[in-house]
DNA sequence: GTGAAAGCGCTAACAT
DNA sequence: ATGTTAGCGCTTTCAC
């Protein structure tokens, strides 16, 4: 290998008395190419350095074998796991990820999608952005068959699939634990509603309520940026309060961690005066005091699956079932910030 | 724009009666090209929903303005705003990222690296994974002078820069201010000292323990993998100890809350009976009770430089100043975990 | 089992 | 200011 020119099959062909047809088939192992042959040209590919120049293969395929992935941020372990899983899958599959994050903000979000849809990729999967008001910024892909798939923070439509948790029987599972503890006068510090996850988790939550023959308490809703200061600002808000509420159910660990030691840091004693449960099974729901009860749903396993769904998809050109909802298992982990004394 | 073939150069250029030269010129906003062909061509375009072929590009210019990037996990709030940084300028000057994680392993960082290759990007900016011994994995960049830098967590290299902070520094810093609280026997639970980060905080504690007449135990190092298991591990051998540490410098906020939580459980009083400190302004710093002493470094600046030396050294080619650390600023973030009460 | 040749879409050197 | 043309490296149809 030397620092000049790249190696081409042009040369692997010169160099072994070939055509370029010939290595190109032997180094994609083409049934009617000799053993003998491809032996020769893989050897000899390896001896030279060559690597395949996929600029020029996708140009002639039409085809890019990448996959497009927009997420809102790169900073969760929940993320991390997400990513790691569509890697494995893709790698497994012949696939690359292009991975972009659209930091919360839907400018960048459609920014990030054009780039996408320049660097022509074969699919995307998407979360979507706190404020994404609609998912127009996607009609290119729709119009060009480019398959689109959510996951998490997912948008309706009817061309696209969607893996996601039961939100709704999430906040369900949580409201209820609350009430099942003591709880009756809940806070529900959530986001935008325009998010299926905050929106779905509200009506579990209000069902719940409901089941207990609790009167929904519209005061009680609280909606914010789910960031720490949000967390603190919401804690400041409650402490002013005549009448506290004895439970908050927070979208968020983050949010309720804040939360819960603003209230701490101003004499309110978790859980004997307020239960507090969060969502997501951050690691930080393990570290803060009194470890918080919250929501866990597997991001490595839903990565994969959304992964592999877009893929199939992609493969199976008969496959043409546009909208398929795949629902993955969250589970409900009980901790001290719930448990009443 | 509908469903069918995609549009290219040579149908702006049919319908608007000129040559694909023009046309091509004419995006590129070449200067011999009249306003008003410009002007039409782009409307042309724009009309026909014309995107440029990236890959015929890409091919015909043997540059395909993509970036790498390799680092060890997606999940802090620190790598966050890395590639946020990085995607900024990257952006600002033309260019794609592709990113992958190596999870911490030297394994994946070699088949990502592999992938980076094949994919041709221009240049690579990486932060190393935990247990990599060497870089031999990126030789194949540098003998194609393929510019690598690295950030971080870097190798010494005599072909690559590398954007670091002053780790050393850092650690002394730390160390003293322990000391300066009365501190007198301090552990230290870190990384794998063959990587830079690790290596210089050490180094940095051990000096400032020198300069502060404090002899230097061996025993009062802990190495493992800065988890939050490691961090609750180390807690535990800590409270075996006949002679409990007086203070303990862990060099990632993760760790050192767990470790101080673990700690906690077991009726150790922090900060009273020991002095915590940890490494990098995680916001878990503060949310842990009492709140993390830490050392601030900043991801997007970091994120920024990296990139923004890396596309300096692909554009102007008489750079060919190999070698170049840039050092950026620290903070030292006292709180609560290590004042003496 | 192998080769010849065309073409994927773009760019730039060289014309005019 | 615009056009002609060749070629980047690969794949694949058609031929032998």
């Amino acid at each position: 290998m030397n620092t000049g020119k790249e190696v081409t099959i042009y040369d692997i062909a010169r160099l072994l008395n070939l055509s370029s047809a010939t290595v190109s088939r032997g180094l994609k192992n083409h049934p009617s190419i000799s053993q003998k042959t491809k032996d020769r040209i893989k050897e000899m590919a390896e001896s030279l350095g060559y690597r395949s120049n996929t600029f020029a293969s996708s140009l002639r395929l039409q085809k890019t074998n990448t996959i497009g992935v927009i997420i809102p941020r790169f900073n969760s372990s929940f993320m991390s796991d997400v990513i790691a899983g569509m890697e494995k899958v893709a790698n497994n599959c012949g696939y690359n990820l292009i991975i972009s994050q659209s930091l919360e903000s839907e400018k960048k979000e459609i920014v990030n999608a054009a780039t996408m849809f320049q660097s022509r990729v074969d699919g995307l999967m998407v979360s979507l952005a706190y404020n994404s008001e609609n998912i127009s910024h996607f009609e290119p892909f729709m119009k060009k068959n480019i398959p689109v798939i959510f996951f998490d923070r997912v948008f309706s439509h009817e061309k696209c699939s969607a893996v996601i948790i039961d939100n709704f029987r999430a906040g369900y599972d949580m409201t209820s634990h609350l009430i099942s503890q003591g709880s009756k006068n809940i806070f529900h510090i959530t986001g935008n509603l325009n998010r299926n996850v905050y929106k779905e988790r509200f009506e579990g939550y209000k069902q719940a309520l409901a089941d207990n023959k609790i009167l929904f308490n519209p005061m009680n809703i609280i909606i914010n940026n789910l960031n720490m200061e949000d967390g603190i600002e919401a804690a400041q808000k409650i402490l002013q309060l005549l009448k506290k509420p004895d439970g908050i159910f927070v979208t968020n660990d983050f949010c309720a961690a804040s939360c819960m030691l603003e209230l701490k840091k101003n004499g309110v004693k978790i859980p004997q005066e307020i239960l507090i449960g969060g969502f997501n099974n951050d690691p930080i729901s393990a570290l803060v005091e009194p470890n918080l009860t919250t929501i866990d749903y597997k991001g490595f396993e839903m990565g994969e699956m959304t992964a592999q769904t877009l893929i199939n998809h992609l493969t199976n050109t008969q496959n043409l079932s546009l909208t398929q909802t795949i629902v993955m298992r969250h589970e409900l982990i009980i901790r001290q910030s719930s448990i009443k004394q």
